[in-house]
DNA sequence: TTGCGTGCAAAGGTTTTGCATGGCA
DNA sequence: TGCCATGCAAAACCTTTGCACGCAA
């Protein structure tokens, strides 16, 4: 790794938000604002660099959505187990549902064989609706 | 459908030149230059408000990819149908794949019925390397 | 003391928008 | 003729970068 990894306030603060935050995803405006309301003012520039670093590392995950097409970053728990599988995206709330299921690496391993197509599970997202959301739109 | 559509030159052309390149995504960029390659200048704006028009229909579907980050755009076939599987993305040379194959549905009904899960379709990619481009890195 | 990390402001790049003009129906 | 579509340029937007200063080790 060819950063020699400074240990700063700034850094600490922003991974311990992310992890705070790790069952959702978040845009830099709302890391600022969550940041903001604790009372510790992190530089944009600084959020953007550091973000950039923990992408590399596979600590954060990046994701872009064709609506907003502003990047949000999640924290991953996990980032070797995370490779490994699909991930459910709620597109209502955000919520990120990690799919480790056999169904998957069945699924993973025909279009592998079959379809010749050689898979990269970490970037897979399957967007949807989860289970409180469609509860809230019925009831709505 | 809220627009008049009026035909246009500008209009015409874009969609084939969308419609000649259906086998792959292109940017703005790359649609201009395209365009102009044809003798026909059109103009950044008409061909932004364009593309929402036919995203907004279905007719084109929308790429943001998290790397380059620049929006795509791929002319879809039949949107009716595409709207029922999952795409295949060669991350390496931007072709898609349709998948439609029971695996899919399968996994669909699964994630539906064990996860609770609505799962949109139409909006899932799988990312991954095909098997001309696999081909091409092991000559490599 | 060394040199990485930070903050600020400016730049960068893509996409959107306001407005006057042009062209389809 | 009415009004949508276009083109231009400017604006908007998110993100990145240059530079000087501050701070971790």
């Amino acid at each position: 790794m060819e950063n020699k990894n400074y240990n700063t306030v700034q850094k600490q603060k922003i991974l311990e938000m992310l992890k705070a935050n790790s069952h959702h995803h978040l845009n830099a405006d709302e890391m600022l604002f969550i940041l903001n309301a604790k009372q510790l003012n992190v530089s944009r520039a600084t959020l953007y660099r550091y973000l950039d670093v923990l992408v590399q590392t596979g600590e954060v995950r990046k994701y872009i959505f064709a609506e907003g097409e502003k990047a949000c970053y999640q924290y991953i728990e996990d980032k070797n187990h995370c490779s490994s599988h699909f991930h459910l995206m709620c597109t209502e709330c955000g919520k990120l549902i990690h799919l480790d299921c056999g169904k998957v690496a069945e699924l993973i391993n025909h279009i592998e064989e079959e379809h010749n197509f050689m898979v990269d599970p970490g970037r897979v997202v399957i967007y949807g609706i989860c289970s409180d959301c469609k509860k809230e739109i019925n009831n709505a």
